[in-house]
DNA sequence: TGTATTATACGAAACAAATCGTAAATTGCG
DNA sequence: CGCAATTTACGATTTGTTTCGTATAATACA
């Protein structure tokens, strides 16, 4: 119910997105997972956690079973996509919409593995087939 | 002034890096001129443009020269730094700080045409060689 | 059973971002 | 000159985000 390409994208915040993060991995989590998973990255209460996560619900970003006490909170959209929307909205915004522009950044400015190289180059000669 | 790996970085907001995208490109300009440009993407007052780009000079994002009445803005910071900078951020924020997963998303979901490829490649290739 | 713990709900405060209206100063020009 | 247009300054409002305190309900267990 989340997402962009049917009608109205939810723009994640910063805090939400690290929300989304602990959900994406865990599959599902209950407010005081993904709270003390925080915790690791940074000081906050335990209450704004929990208020974050029920601002989430009521936008649609995160989907949740309360038939028990301890709720338990799902991700309402796939990480792909929202890396996929995200990322087209910073191309635009810093890039001019170049994505190469931006890819050239990347590599340029972060180390990068044997292997991740790799598996850029094959994704390329993939696209150069075409 | 502006920059990071000095001491601390400014973080532009998204509409702090619509102006700051004309002002690369222009080099410099007055409200006037971003104002105009910004007009071609989206409806905002002339007052909201110059109040801004006021508090993106008191934040060190832009200079300006006021000795004359309409007052000269360009920008404080490289264009490469800060889309290094916001880059990183982005990447840790969305892609658990791997850089090649931004690659292959950026490179998987956009169109990219045979001459950015090739730049791609080369720079591909030069990385490899190390 | 009754006390401590753990949840959720909810309101409010603190902050930041974006927008605009209005006032005051300067300039251009008929 | 004097009026219209342009510009800056500044305050106020609106909207959104993040934070937390407190109340209340459910649960666990000694």
């Amino acid at each position: 119910m989340c997402f962009m390409a049917e009608i109205k994208m939810v723009k994640p915040t910063e805090s939400e997105l690290e929300i989304l993060q602990v959900l994406w991995e865990k599959g599902q989590a209950t407010v005081r997972d993904v709270h003390e998973r925080l915790l690791t990255i940074k000081g906050v209460g335990y209450t704004t956690t929990l208020k974050l996560m029920q601002i989430m619900y009521e936008k649609g970003l995160v989907n949740r079973d309360d038939s028990s006490r301890t709720h338990i909170y799902m991700p309402a959209c796939d990480k792909e996509h929202t890396q996929k929307a995200l990322l087209g909205k910073f191309i635009s915004n810093l890039f001019g919409g170049s994505s190469s522009q931006l890819v050239l950044q990347a590599l340029g400015n972060h180390k990068v593995s044997e292997k991740e190289l790799d598996d850029i180059q094959q994704l390329l000669d993939e696209l150069k087939r075409k």
